[in-house]
DNA sequence: TGGCCGCGTTATCCCGGGTTAAGAAGTGGA
DNA sequence: TCCACTTCTTAACCCGGGATAACGCGGCCA
């Protein structure tokens, strides 16, 4: 065991947050947990390795990223303490990442073998369940992303990011808050200069 | 019954694709489908209209699309024969629809009631397995989307558009391929025409 | 058959954002 | 402490794509 009886207690509220989780379920998951630490800039996921992990973020923060093949990088998410981390996409198919996950911060995972996630789960109707709650939730994120990048402008991207995500504003680099909503760190530079005159007149 | 045998057949193989399903439970969920005609332009979903039902598209072809406040449409998905049709986000949430589902040609659906398909699922491990699979594509989906949303330029979208759905080009309007890709009509006229000029010059 | 409408194309003008470069401010390591 | 690096900003220039409008074409219906 290698975390405490109050963080347990904590996850155990999270996870359940999607579904029924029993005790005995809790047990046998959290008898697959590995502690993981990172320094800043450490990277715990890279492009042709094959994934063998999942993690949830206790402490610090990481960013999910891609790099195209002239090395520009374009940022997928940002993930903080309570929330998922993984190559998600190429987890679901068995492929090696082509992804990037990278720490912000001095960071703490707990990793979660897929191999034994997935024993587990094979014959249990509620692992079963809480697994495709927590998939069903992320797609959700997607399409809500998809909509953003379908209907919104990049000042109101921003201003959504600034909206939902206040308590990532002051640590992540603003070239990497551009990644993140498809523009260069100019470009952003430049709308919230735009925005700051304009709110100064109001 | 209103599916003929032949068709049940070939509806069980495609969804055994994401996993095992008895012939019982799949006896179960055909049972729960009702059949559904849509003329061409007709909707069969619409904002704010609680979500009951999810579909397979039989034959024809469906578009699912937003609408902003000024009553411009963004396309999400085009679906033909054998694909999935649904406002599936809010069908997750159950929240009332924000999309649209119209039909782009005589259209034969499959529908199914969602609280019926969860009555059957609630307890079943095939079933839940099932269903966390189908999520799970469809995340990998958006992801993919997203993807060419963060790294493509339009003309490359447009590209990849032609490589992988080329069965539907001939039958979806263009400005609505040019919705899809995230950009106007005029723009994807003018993508065209620079493409066909200069592979005219190879 | 004639008029209409939806669709695609083209032209013009304009704007948002990309690109490059330079400089200022902050930060970390030797 | 000082130097190097990263981050952010600003400016100049360019280009892709948005907005609007005009035109041509084909389908549809009266």
């Amino acid at each position: 065991m290698h975390v405490s009886e109050p963080e347990a207690k904590a996850l155990h509220a999270k996870l359940s947050q999607w579904g029924p989780l029993s005790a005995a379920n809790w047990e046998k998951l959290l008898a697959l947990a590995e502690p993981r630490s990172l320094a800043k800039q450490e990277f715990w996921s890279e492009p042709s390795k094959p994934v063998e992990h999942f993690a949830i973020v206790r402490s610090g923060l990481v960013r999910h990223f891609y790099v195209d093949a002239r090395g520009r990088e374009s940022v997928k998410a940002f993930r903080g303490p309570g929330e998922f981390s993984a190559p998600y996409a190429e987890l679901i198919q068995r492929k090696p990442s082509r992804t990037f996950i990278q720490a912000l911060a001095p960071t703490e995972l707990l990793t979660f073998e897929v191999t034994g996630f997935d024993a587990l789960a094979e014959n249990s109707l509620e692992l079963q369940r809480l697994a495709r709650r927590f998939v069903e939730q992320h797609f959700v994120a997607k399409e809500q992303r998809e909509y953003e990048f379908l209907q919104l402008s990049a000042e109101q991207r921003y201003q959504q990011f600034c909206a939902e995500r206040p308590e990532h504003l002051s640590h992540i680099p603003q070239h990497q808050v551009a990644s993140y909503i498809g523009i260069t760190p100019v470009a952003l530079s430049r709308i919230r200069a735009r925005v700051a005159k304009s709110s100064r007149r109001t």
